[in-house]
DNA sequence: CCAATGACCGTAA
DNA sequence: GTTACGGCCATTG
């Protein structure tokens, strides 16, 4: 497993439970601002029994777009609303209300300074 | 090595 | 609010 991949899995596991980011936050944050793409392949390479919340990450646009299987999207969309977000009949949700990207980069951030400065 | 591929994004209309 | 298009870049064949 190359060591990008296990960046992206690392911010993934940042998000909170409730809500969501987009493939391109997730690269952003995992320092690959240019590959939203990747995102995307790190999470289709998921192993089964992972502990990666794959489900909390959707499309810039808020929407559900996982191709990985025909019934991934159902499944997505009953993950996340097992956790209180309001997907519609559409697959599409508010990114407005649920887009933890900020929060992620801060916990990055005080992450990184308390490494630098136990 | 080159070409195709894709759980995508930003901009434009 | 939408859809369409060009660009992205690691992985795969």
């Amino acid at each position: 497993m190359s060591e990008l991949y296990q960046r992206i899995y690392e911010v993934v596991k940042l998000i909170p439970k409730g809500r969501v980011m987009s493939y391109g936050g997730v690269a952003r944050q995992a320092g690959i601002p240019r590959a939203p793409r990747l995102a995307g392949y790190a999470l289709f390479a998921l192993p089964e029994g992972s502990r990666v919340p794959w489900w909390r990450v959707v499309n810039a646009q808020g929407r559900i777009s996982n191709a990985s299987r025909p019934d991934a999207p159902d499944i997505q969309r009953v993950l996340l609303r097992a956790e209180g977000v309001a997907v519609d009949e559409d697959y599409r949700l508010a990114m407005r209300d649920y887009d933890a990207e900020d929060l992620v980069h801060d916990r990055l951030a005080a992450k990184r300074a308390r490494r630098r400065a136990p």
